[in-house]
DNA sequence: CAGTGAGCGAGCTTCCGCTTGACTT
């Protein structure tokens, strides 16, 4: 038997290091905490300073049963969590978990998977750091109190079921004073002016594009330029001046930058970039995914300088370690880098080969020279004694270095003609001629909003979240439907163009698209009331410092300088009176109202407001003696800009448009869109059909092209024993994607070789037993949606499992 | 993806950071 067993976080480093450590270690896997505040309730015991009450959450029970049986037979335990604030903690929930003994654990922590790194672990065993784990009990403490005290408030002001948090609510406050940023903006336009010039006789003729030094404010100083231009019939080449630049290649990655030039590059979400570097990870190709440092092992370095000095000569090595620089950053793996750099490639899914490849580069990259370039400026001189100069510039690379592996991408979009070009062979003192110039309209660009990629970029800035929460963060507040991603078209956009050629200046107006936007992240009505009034209420939690701050008296905590309880103790005393405040100002469900006026016909109050199911529009109020009247906003409206007329026109659906067949026909708007109800069925309206103004004509046409459709939809039926629509029965059905089978609730496709309407009976049922459902049963989709539910009843049953185990006569 | 269109009463929701796997009669 293993005298020792050492635990580790991820079941994937346990792989790699039980094989270098031998047959007298087994290593273990705690996945990360075993333990955590009660799940329900606060979990912290207010009234015995703020003691934490922690439990085996379900879904770790087993693990910690094994774990306990491996302890129990083992004579040394090693303690290898990571070397940081939760990873200390993870060791100490352990200890206290496991009921270990000081004489028979060792605290030990390697910053990367070698098996000198690993040895030297060994060698140099340590004991649990309680100011470190302190340090991580007031940041465990602080977050549930946040967490828990604002959500409930929320619950009752706004709507159920809401959330907010010191992560969560300022990246939701980052987009929506964007938004705002947005909204306010004002673009000026100004005249951009660019000319092309040739050489006049003399020496090699060249062609060169140069652009004004300035923009022209109006249309009328851009013409005037442009006739002073005219009576010009000869420019100097007043300067050239070429310096040299140098680039330097990036850092490798940690998770944000992976992030972000994966959504660049490969255009990637952020989660799906975590997934896939997840199993990049899995299968021992790349380190770990979930790291804030940029340093590389010297075991990288070395590798990545023989692969550079192999593949393109030594002088493109340059060996280089970085430094980290984002706030609160814990350093306690590695950079993102591959395993062997000897693998410029891999197997897998295309997505794995990609991102991998990327990383490749990247790390690489940052281990080459830098690139020289040379920089050329021209300046045209245009009138005498004026600062109005025409500029041209070029950039010549003269020794590629890490470019000719990698460059990183930005967010920016690149400005309109700057792209850098090869100069020809001028000097000055050339004389030029002009053969065209343009002025034309530009305007000012209103501020980006954020991707996925570029919000996480901010949160790391500001200190915000970490490597492992970034992804969940960014799903929460879409989730919460605070946040929603753009699909704008954009509108079209006039701008005038000036022409000077040959003497005659022409005035064009051209059109461009403008304002469209897409996957960029915008806050809705919801996540706009709630940041307001959190912001109102809760300034010191969603500002933007708040993190930065409190991880400072974090770290007082874990040097032993500050005691934990008494730093929590200072925030709850000043946090929970806000909280009770809160509650109490403002009617409940009113946050955010904004009253509309006065329904002429009913003389009743037409507010907008977050109801229970988002934003809506209510007729008339509680205190009236006639209940109020809901409705929903529709796509596109908004709870701040809706007028009141947009809102009583709401009141208009549902509408009656006659009858049919003497029952009643009725018109409206839905879950999936407008349509109309007749005879207790839905039909759906075609696109260019609207709910306000369709006909009783137009409406029956609508019912009967639907019978049509349902009578085509039957192909065959075999009765079961219950007739044609009995539980048994098999049908052959005509749909959207061609002919099914529904059989039980569930349907199964039809290959499109087979003739549906020649089936048998016998080759159905050889169809439903080999062909794979894909519809989910109703039974299915409601357990979808609560498996919390199904998760206490798995609780119940194993308790009486056990139960009965205990009951059970022993051995 | 195979068919849809909320609205009651009771009890529920929620945080951030570590880590993967995703029940069966």
């Amino acid at each position: 038997m293993q005298k020792n067993l050492v635990i580790v976080e991820s079941p994937a480093k346990a792989k790699t290091i039980e094989k270098f450590l031998g047959k007298d270690y087994k290593v273990m896997s705690s996945y990360g905490h075993i333990r955590d505040l009660k799940k329900k309730d606060l979990g912290i015991d207010l009234a015995n300073s703020y003691r934490p009450l922690y439990e085996v959450p379900a879904d770790k029970e087993k693990l910690v049963s094994e774990l306990q049986a491996a302890v129990n037979k083992a004579d040394v335990v090693w303690l290898a969590s990571d070397e940081d604030r939760e990873g200390e903690a993870i060791s100490w929930h352990l200890y206290e978990t496991l009921g270990l003994r000081d004489k028979q654990y060792h605290r030990i922590a390697f910053h990367e998977i070698t098996k000198n790194a690993i040895f030297h672990a060994i060698e140099n065993p340590r004991r649990i750091n309680r100011d470190l784990v302190n340090a991580q009990q007031a940041r465990r403490v602080l977050d549930r109190i946040v967490g828990f005290e604002l959500s409930p408030i929320l619950w009752r002001k706004i709507k159920p079921a809401l959330s907010a948090g010191r992560v969560q609510s300022v990246a939701v406050r980052l987009i929506t004073e964007r938004e705002r940023e947005i909204d306010a903006f004002q673009s000026e336009a100004a005249y951009r002016v660019q000319a092309t010039f040739l050489k006049k006789e003399g020496g090699t003729p060249y062609q060169i594009n140069a652009e004004l030094n300035k923009r022209l404010k109006t249309k009328e100083e851009a013409l005037e330029f442009l006739n002073r231009l005219k009576g010009i019939n000869a420019f100097t080449i007043d300067s050239v001046v070429t310096k040299p630049a140098k680039k330097s290649p990036a850092a490798p990655f940690t998770t944000s930058t992976l992030q972000q030039e994966a959504a660049r590059k490969l255009g990637f979400s952020v989660s799906q970039t975590m997934s896939v570097a997840q199993k990049l990870y899995e299968s021992g190709k790349i380190t770990y995914m979930r790291t804030d440092s940029v340093h590389l092992s010297s075991l990288a370095i070395n590798a990545s300088k023989a692969e550079i000095g192999e593949a393109y000569g030594k002088k493109y090595v340059k060996t280089r370690q970085f430094s980290t620089k984002s706030k609160g950053a814990q350093e306690a793996h590695e950079a993102i880098r591959p395993t062997y750099m000897n693998a410029h490639q891999t197997t897998g899914t295309s997505q794995e080969q990609k991102l991998y490849e990327l990383i490749w580069k990247r790390t690489i990259a940052s281990q080459m020279a830098d690139a020289e370039l040379e920089r050329t400026t021209v300046t045209i001189n245009i009138f005498e004694d004026e600062d109005v100069k025409f500029v041209s510039s070029g950039e010549v690379i003269t020794f590629d270095g890490f470019l000719r592996v990698y460059l990183e991408s930005t967010d920016d979009e690149p400005a309109d003609n700057e792209e850098s070009t090869l100069l020809p062979p001028i000097m000055r003192k050339d004389i030029l001629d002009l053969k065209e110039s343009t002025a034309t309209e530009r305007f000012t660009q209103r501020p980006a909003r954020y991707s996925e990629a570029s919000l996480v970029r901010k949160l790391e800035e500001l200190g915000i979240g970490r490597p492992s929460t970034y992804a969940p963060t960014i799903s929460t507040i879409q989730n919460r439907e605070y946040v929603e991603k753009t699909n704008i078209e954009g509108t079209d956009r006039e701008y005038n163009v000036l022409h000077l050629k040959k003497g005659k200046i022409t005035d064009a107006i051209k059109t461009e698209k403008t304002g469209a936007d897409k996957n960029k992240l915008k806050p809705t009505d919801t996540g706009i009331v709630v940041n307001d009034y959190l912001t109102e209420f809760f300034p010191r939690i969603l500002d933007y410092n708040f993190t930065a701050d409190v991880e400072k008296e974090f770290d007082y905590v874990a040097v032993g300088a500050e005691v934990w309880t008494d730093m929590i103790d200072r925030f709850y005393k000043k946090f929970h009176p806000v909280v009770e405040e809160a509650l109490n100002t403002h009617e409940d469900h009113k946050v955010g109202e904004r009253i509309l006026g006065i329904d002429p016909k009913s003389g009743k109050q037409i507010s907008a407001k977050i109801g229970r199911f988002g934003p809506m529009i209510q007729l008339g109020t509680q205190d009236d003696e006639e209940k109020p009247r809901f409705v929903s906003l529709r796509k596109g409206q908004s709870l701040g800009t809706i007028t009141i007329e947009e809102a009583i026109k709401l009141f208009d659906l549902p509408r009656p448009i006659g009858e049919y067949e003497e029952k009643e026909l009725t018109a409206s708007i839905g879950k999936f869109g407008p349509y109309i109800k007749f005879d207790g069925k839905f039909i759906s309206l075609p696109k260019d059909a609207d709910p306000y103004t369709i006909t009783q004509e137009e409406a029956i046409e609508l019912i009967e092209a639907k019978r049509k459709q349902d009578r085509e939809k039957l192909i065959k039926i075999f009765e079961g024993k219950d007739g044609k629509d009995g539980k048994d029965a098999v049908q052959i059905l005509n749909g959207r994607y061609g002919p099914y089978i529904a059989y039980k609730e569930k349907n199964y496709k039809i290959a499109k070789t087979v003739d549906a309407a020649a089936l048998t009976l016998k080759e159905c049922m050889e169809i439903i037993k080999t062909t794979k459902s894909k519809t989910k049963t109703k039974v299915e989709k409601k357990e979808k949606k609560k498996t919390k539910v199904t998760e206490k009843k798995k609780k119940v049953l194993e308790e009486e499992a056990k139960e009965k185990k205990a009951k059970a006569p022993k051995k």
